[in-house]
DNA sequence: GTGAAAGCGCTAACAG
DNA sequence: CTGTTAGCGCTTTCAC
């Protein structure tokens, strides 16, 4: 059993009080009663009872995160880096952070609600935001702090660091055209998903602009998994008209598109070209490297953490709303169109 | 403010004591007097308060995670499989999971010990055991509750699931012999990580079993990356005699090896055999797909938790510890043998 | 300077 | 069947 502070008490033959009160750092201990109670609690490796103090001071001193796990196989690196940013944030504010892993859905909501409801943390991360998102509705409500990565639709008006998903499609488009490209086929994500909506707004502003059409035969919908952009790209090159280039929502769907593109002994950034977003760790390591709209996923994560710390220490947040311009990487999956147009 | 137990009480003209065993489920409460508790406590969303449950019944129901980050960048399939596996069968027996992220080092277990003396967790699961490993020590001597994932050579008497990399090892190099092998390279990971050790182990052993010599030249180490394993592999390739297949401790290296390769503009399964450890879910998307030693990473986080979860529960193990025999999963990576050998 | 007492929200032993 | 009391380990008044 560990040492508590009524074991310190005893053995110094103290009140608890006093005890308690020496290692806070109180002013009105004696210096020699202070330095022998410090003294004592190292020497008998003292910790705090956290469960204890939470109830007294009514925190917890812990961040919830509530992970959306597809399944067995989920070795998705964008949470990882999340997390990753999260912790070490967090860690270093000393906050621990809880987690859950659960599946979207009304499940999750209900996971939402038992952690804000039996007061496990004293605030919660969200990530990959929704159009309608029931998370930030029920957070709203009950006035529970959160910060999220992502905007949403039906709500503005609460903090939350995002991507700038317009300017890095738009980029990513131009930088297609100025390739020589015509023919843009997009891979979209969820539909629910808030920044899968934004990124194809974009898209199609973005060839509106360039005065290109979009041929609804070079769309798909995949669900951001590496096996989901294979299966949307073997449609894709099963077309007799095939694009010379696409856009995909996420990295992880371009690296499968770009297996499918392999598979048939093609060439990525010569017969298609492939550009991502994230720039997750893996996308440097394909081959070709992976062309990719970058946004700093460590980084954001740490901000949001930060910045939901700061709320829980009732500081005022100079900037609630952070929105970040993303920078196209140029790397080897992207080239110039091929001179012959394709047949049509 | 969430619901509290004084408010239903107050509510209903109760007592504490008889609305907490209404919810309970007590026998001792009369039939209606359980049915309007039922029925405020759902109607004022009552959840109880997780920090005074745990305070009273000395349990937190909460199984504590550390995850050994190495840097920003971290990005490892792996963590991610073993973090959906535990989060789930966690939440399945109605258990959080507390994590923490720190780079392994001192600092980590200092944190171990945070963790257990602050009773903010019930027990601990261990992953990526090193030979000599200061986190299975401190548990040990204060009889915290833990289970690993993988042994450790200075202790052998807790609870551990692992797979049996010498036999993984053995069918791994026996293919590579079957398909006309003889010059064969390994990529070791870091020497403190038990399963390094044992792997390499179990590689020097199957080389003399099949009459083959280790040559120096072809033995790297890596720190289980993708850039580390893409490193490691340049140099291979730099030398001017070459071996025609390569064993890699891990996927996510043997993954970085590959581009490595390919970027040379040689043919993965031709040119070079690679074939990894783990089998992570990228594994099967990678061009061409890469044989791997199998380990059900998923399954043996659920074990784990569930383990755990049994010892925290007072249930006593059927089997403490279990060695899993791993399969070699044969996909694009590997190939026979040049019919001419290297110059040598 | 130090200690006694109260209380955070809950559960459990004990009365009635 | 229900309520009163005590206590989990800590912090925080309030006395002395």
């Amino acid at each position: 059993m560990p040492a508590r502070l009524k074991d310190i008490a005893a053995e110094l033959d103290l009140s608890v009080t006093t005890v308690s009160r020496a290692l806070a750092g109180y002013s009105d201990v004696s210096p020699q009663t202070r330095a022998r109670v410090l003294a004592t609690a190292k020497a008998m490796g003292y910790v705090p009872d956290a469960t204890a103090r939470r109830l007294q001071k009514q925190r917890a001193n812990v961040i919830g995160f509530i992970v959306p796990t597809f399944g067995p196989r989920f070795s998705d690196p964008f949470f990882s880096e999340l997390l990753a940013g999260i912790g070490n944030e967090a860690a270093r504010r000393s906050y621990d952070v809880l987690i859950s892993t659960v599946a979207p859905g009304p499940a999750e909501t209900d996971t939402y609600r038992r952690f804000i409801m039996s007061r496990s943390v004293d605030g919660m991360i969200v990530v990959r935001t929704r159009s309608d998102d029931a998370r930030i509705a029920l957070m709203l409500e009950n006035e529970f702090p959160f910060v999220s990565f992502g905007r949403s639709a039906n709500y503005s008006d609460f903090p939350w660091v995002d991507t700038d998903g317009m300017a890095g499609i738009r980029a990513a488009v131009d930088h297609l055209v100025s390739l020589g490209h015509r023919n843009i086929g997009y891979l979209r994500g969820p539909q629910e998903l808030m920044f899968s909506v934004l990124r194809w707004q974009a898209f199609v502003r973005a060839m509106a602009e360039n005065n290109l059409e979009i041929n609804p035969e070079w769309i798909f919908h995949g669900d951001l998994s590496q096996g989901g952009g294979r299966t949307a790209a073997n449609q894709l090159l099963d077309l007799s008209n095939r694009p010379s280039a696409l856009l995909v929502g996420n990295d992880l769907m371009a690296m499968g598109a770009m297996t499918a593109v392999q598979q048939r002994n093609l060439v990525v950034g010569q017969d298609l070209s492939i550009i991502g977003f994230d720039d997750i760790g893996p996308a440097e390591h394909t081959h070709p490297p992976l062309t990719t709209i970058r946004q700093p996923i460590y980084y954001i994560a740490t901000q949001v953490t930060s910045m939901l710390i700061q709320l829980l220490e009732d500081e005022t947040l100079q900037q609630p709303q952070q929105l970040l311009t993303p920078e196209l990487v140029l790397r080897g999956s992207t080239g110039p169109a091929p001179a012959i147009p394709d047949l049509t």
